[in-house]
DNA sequence: TTCCATACTTCCCAATGGTGACCCAAGATG
DNA sequence: CATCTTGGGTCACCATTGGGAAGTATGGAA
């Protein structure tokens, strides 16, 4: 998308930082946020980061403390974090294997903010619950 | 899933509090969270979030500012946010169209923790790229 | 009269997420 | 010896979902 052209939204250059002007994104470099983003916070990555935040887990520790999950998609989630560097997969080779995962010192400093992201919404899942239920209400009546 | 006789794991009933030791987001009513955490937390949400949290934009604003979401998509995400009370709607009756979506109370009280995700992936992208090609160069190696 | 813009909605198909079955290894159990 | 169990996965398949294209309503501009 063409910067200077752009009308209505034409931000004037230079009034950047780190969180003004023309957040976009879009085709730019930026994309990769996009992709960034969406990896680490999809419905599953989340609750294993938050988990991890606590303390290292194995992996059916995970599957057991957040139990809508299945195998596959636990395992892909924590591939996908591995990958990303955000998680760390120790495996020893005992009998039942046992592997063990931890945040790196990469997702630590995500840690954080997913704890907060996660806190948030048991802080206000009441209000939003209500919001809900104001809105399907109107949205029923309206309908009527 | 037995309560009861759960073992290694069992929480004993009572210690629980907000970030203790049972964070377990299963078949208690925390799997309200899970949900409520779902929908906030998703691909688009999280942009337009960050994005009303700088300040209140325009359908169509959101649209280019965002620009690999398709209408139906941003319109799902919207009606969703407004239904939890995240973001208000605003109709102008004028003849093109004009709507006005902005973060609401609720929706600011987030705003902060979604601006800080979106801004630790901005700063941290680079560790990630970096680490996914040494996990998918290993794993090249390893399978050779 | 046709076209345009805005803010949607509907339809359809491909991609994706999720489920259950199966696999592997070795120690316990019968 | 055969079989079961346990932990950590993979695989094939199906349901849900996301996304693209097109349709809708409105009134003013060309």
């Amino acid at each position: 998308m063409e910067e200077g052209t752009s009308t209505s939204l034409g931000y004037p250059e230079g009034t950047v930082s780190a969180w003004s002007d023309a957040h976009q994104w879009d085709t730019r470099e930026d994309c990769e946020v996009r992709q960034i983003l969406d990896r680490i916070a999809d419905k599953w990555s989340l609750l294993v980061l938050a988990l991890l935040a606590e303390r290292p887990l194995r992996f059916s520790e995970l599957r057991r403390r957040i139990d809508g999950v299945s195998q596959r998609m636990l395992a892909v989630t924590l591939r996908h974090l591995e990958r990303d560097g955000l998680v760390s997969r120790t495996v020893f080779p005992v009998v039942p294997p046992r592997v063990d995962y931890a945040l790196t010192e990469l997702g630590e400093s995500l840690g954080s903010t997913v704890q907060a992201l996660v806190e948030w919404t048991e802080g206000h899942q009441e209000r939003i619950i209500e919001a809900r239920n104001r809105y399907d209400s109107a949205k029923v009546s309206a309908e009527a």
